[in-house]
DNA sequence: ATTTAGTGTGTATTTTTTACACAGTGCAAA
DNA sequence: TTTGCACTGTGTAAAAAATACACACTAAAT
């Protein structure tokens, strides 16, 4: 395989959704002494990593996800890319460099991607690190500039959620409309009346009532909905606009 | 001086109002054989540049502007970041490189970024290139992969035209309702109803009456009016929104 | 049989959006 | 000095969309 590019890298903000909150995929990043057995560094950050000199960003992006989730076509988004000369300055970052990058000394700069993946899909897997989720507002401590990064993916994110129908990938394929809610309430940090919502996703043409219910539950089953792209393709009207 | 980064530049679309369309500013692109005199390259170009090593991205980007337009703050925006592995493929553009770039033939990433700059105030300059304004609905040929970079700015513009109140940085300090509207209508690509539009634009809070009128027309002189900042930062809701 | 935790439904009120027409001003040209 | 031109400035009624709000029903678990 082909030499990576060592100046640019990409940082990918990995979404999930349970049901209850938005959860963040991060990878630990530990650093133990040798000799004195000491913890130098334990923190984590977002799934990071360079790309090959041959390989386009998006695929690079692609691969890494699969590699990590299992899943084949994941939504992904860039959202922003961050260069400042200093973005790498603290003792703990510039101490992990050293360890790992240490042929490389110059700026890196880094190309933001958020993804969105269906939670009940997942299959974590990253062989060496520990790799978990965290909900979006009980979050660790995180290396690098990654809370910025993180925070910046947040704020593209919700942007995007009002004016496009990005949701459903954050969901599974059959779900039902509260559980649709919750992620809109969720993501947006807003409550919405129950019977208006309802009202409001039942007039939009390319949410498919399904002849099936929720399984599991110990409460009167909900009905099932699907999201049709086809459907929303061809009966979109300038912007979605999810203002409710 | 310090050395540039190599693999890494960025382009720079200069958007600009004339009070009757949407301009882009490009830069002539030439290439003239030494010995045939043949022509071998003419077309049209963004702003683009590379960033050296101890500067950060937004900064580069204003200083060349700065040089570009004589205007101190100019607003601008990054928007996407551009690395398709084979993003500059076409022979002109290999031919170009040869000339100019000859020490490095790498993939080049590209970090977009947008500007918006009032025309009124603008003095051009950039030396030994030729340098032009074009209305975005009637464009030269670009170079490299300039018109997908064009495109998607003007995709980010209107998206943020609609939710952040940065039309005004097209236009002068003081302006009046229909230029504003004109403003709107070029860049949506829309047209509105004049009273409405009107109805809608004095309600809100920022957008400051003055007691003076237009001068050197030959119809009936219009007021002005100016934007206020700290106004719109008092009393701004959620979001702009700019449906009408 | 009761408790629990959710689903499913309709209407009236308020707010926002839309559609639409005419008189007035100031300059320029005849 | 008159007339034409190109624009400014103004209000109301109708339609559509957003909001507020309460009760009966279901299924499982105890």
């Amino acid at each position: 395989m082909s030499k990576i590019i060592p100046n640019i890298s990409i940082d990918c903000v990995i979404f999930g959704f349970d049901f209850k909150q938005l959860n963040v995929l991060l990878v630990e990043r530990k650093l133990i002494d040798k000799d004195s057995k000491q913890v130098l560094i334990d923190d984590w950050t977002l799934v990071g990593y360079h790309i090959y000199e041959d390989e386009d960003m998006d695929t690079a992006a692609a691969r890494i996800l699969r590699k990590i989730s299992g899943i084949e076509d994941i939504y992904l988004e860039q959202f922003y890319t961050f260069g400042d000369e200093n973005r790498i300055k603290n003792e703990k970052d510039k101490l992990w460099h050293k360890h790992h990058n240490k042929h490389f000394k110059s700026r890196v700069v880094t190309v933001g991607y958020y993804s969105l993946i269906d939670n009940t899909k997942v299959k974590l897997s990253l062989s060496d690190r520990n790799v978990k989720w965290f909900a979006i507002d009980d979050l660790p401590e995180l290396g690098f500039d990654h809370k910025k990064i993180l925070d910046k993916a947040l704020d593209s994110l919700r942007d995007k959620l009002r004016n496009q129908p990005i949701g459903f990938e954050l969901l599974p394929e059959k779900f039902t409309i509260s559980q649709m809610q919750r992620l809109y309430e969720e993501i947006l940090g807003t409550r919405f009346d129950r019977r208006n919502f309802r009202k409001k996703v039942l007039q939009m043409k390319y949410i498919i009532p399904l002849d099936e219910k929720q399984t599991g539950v110990k409460h009167k089953a909900a009905q099932l909905f699907a999201f049709s792209r086809e459907v929303y393709e061809k009966t979109k009207t300038e912007r979605f606009d999810f203002t409710i």
